[in-house]
RNA sequence: CUGCUAGGUUCGUCG
């Protein structure tokens, strides 16, 4: 049974859930933490609904099934969900109390976290570092600070959590510091301040850190593919992306995307069909490549095509038609995005106000205000 | 009695 268990964990990790589900259903004598491992399988992918149905049908659940639930939903930030599984389960430990904090990270209601933070009846290095990665990621680069100092004892991912609120918060200096000072270095530390350098456009400083590198990793390639590309210097971008031993998709997205953003849209073409597994970025590029010629209906035909669209495929169609005042087609896309099923954000919403906009359907603009509040939990953009 | 659940980095939309 443990070893069954281990199987349907590890097809999952590598992408095979297809074959995690038979496994499972094949399984005999399923005992809870096997429903548990398929729990967790869907839930890292972000299939919400499956982890639902299949938690709904467990014979028995224990704490690991409640908090792998609780945690399905915080991961798409949608906190009263994970709220009513949380208060109706029978059993809570510390991992359910950092799960559902986790909801906040998207949300970005950093009082509501510091809150609940506040009346967790155990904390633990996790729950803290989860805690100071919702204070970074919303500007409140002190309070991370605070919170990291009374920290007692750090492991390689407060640590890293801790560069990271610094990078992303515009203290490349300090976060570079931080990794020098660092305990026990690991490559995705190094990675944090790679990026750091990236984003501030310092590709000499990222190069210097680069070559010190002992051990790299994908992320490292790609991260540096991308800081040439937007300085310009795709030859670079295209040098170290040859060079790169084991590409995963992410690398042929980043390498693709590189290209779009130079206006190199034969290489696109090429790039495009030799990914060996294209996935939605990919497809998502595509569209992006048109969208900048302003090919609306090739864009369209591209995503058409793609075999499955996502928020940010549907939101990438819609702006692009919203722009060019095709106000009505754009109302038409929204209301056939939510018939697919897929849950609108804060983009959608700019997208179809613009268009209602600047097609002087302002009375529209206003209902379609409240409409988005009421039906969506939408708020206006910031 | 190291099987299943919570924390840090790289790619696409808007910013």
């Amino acid at each position: 049974s443990v070893s069954w268990n281990t199987m349907i964990t590890a097809y999952a990790q590598n992408g095979y859930i297809y074959d995690a589900r038979i496994l499972f259903e094949r399984m005999p004598g399923k005992e809870v933490s096997s429903w548990n491992a398929m729990l967790a399988a869907y839930a890292q992918i972000f299939y919400t609904n499956e982890v639902k149905d299949l938690f709904d049908r467990m014979p028995h659940r224990n704490l690991i099934s409640w908090n792998t639930l609780i945690g399905a939903y915080a991961d798409r930030g949608d906190f009263e969900a994970a709220k009513v599984v949380f208060e109706s389960a029978a059993v809570r430990d510390v991992v359910s109390w950092t799960a559902i904090l986790k909801a906040f990270v998207h949300t970005r209601e950093v009082e509501q976290a510091k809150e609940l933070f506040d009346r967790m009846p155990e904390k633990n290095l996790v729950s803290y570092t989860t805690m100071l990665v919702i204070f970074a990621k919303n500007g409140c680069l002190d309070r991370a600070k605070g919170l990291f100092d009374r920290i007692p004892q750090y492991d390689s991912i407060s640590w890293g959590a801790m560069i990271e609120a610094y990078s992303e918060n515009g203290f490349v200096t300090v976060a570079r510091e931080m990794l020098d000072r660092m305990p026990h270095q690991d490559v995705l530390a190094v990675n944090i301040v790679i990026a750091a350098y990236v984003h501030a456009g310092h590709m000499e400083e990222a190069k210097s850190l680069f070559d010190l590198m002992k051990e790299r990793d994908s992320t490292t390639l790609n991260a540096m593919v991308y800081g040439y590309a937007q300085l310009g210097h795709i030859d670079l971008s295209r040098h170290l992306f040859d060079s790169h031993p084991d590409k995963d998709t992410t690398s042929w997205n980043t390498m693709l995307a590189a290209c779009c953003r130079c206006w190199l849209f034969e290489e696109m073409v090429e790039i495009f069909w030799r990914i060996p597994e294209r996935n939605v970025v990919s497809w998502t590029v595509a569209i992006q490549s048109h969208v900048l010629r302003n090919q609306l209906r090739l864009a369209k035909a591209v995503f058409e095509r793609m075999p499955e669209q996502d928020v940010v495929s549907w939101n990438a169609l819609l702006h692009a038609f919203a722009r060019e005042e095709n106000g009505n087609f754009s109302m038409n896309l929204f209301r056939e995005m939510v018939v697919e099923g897929f849950k609108p954000d804060e983009t959608t919403l700019l997208g179809v106000l613009v268009s209602c906009n600047h097609d002087g359907l302002l009375e529209r603009t206003k209902s379609s205000f409240s409409s988005f509040r009421s039906d969506f939990g939408l708020d206006c953009p910031r």
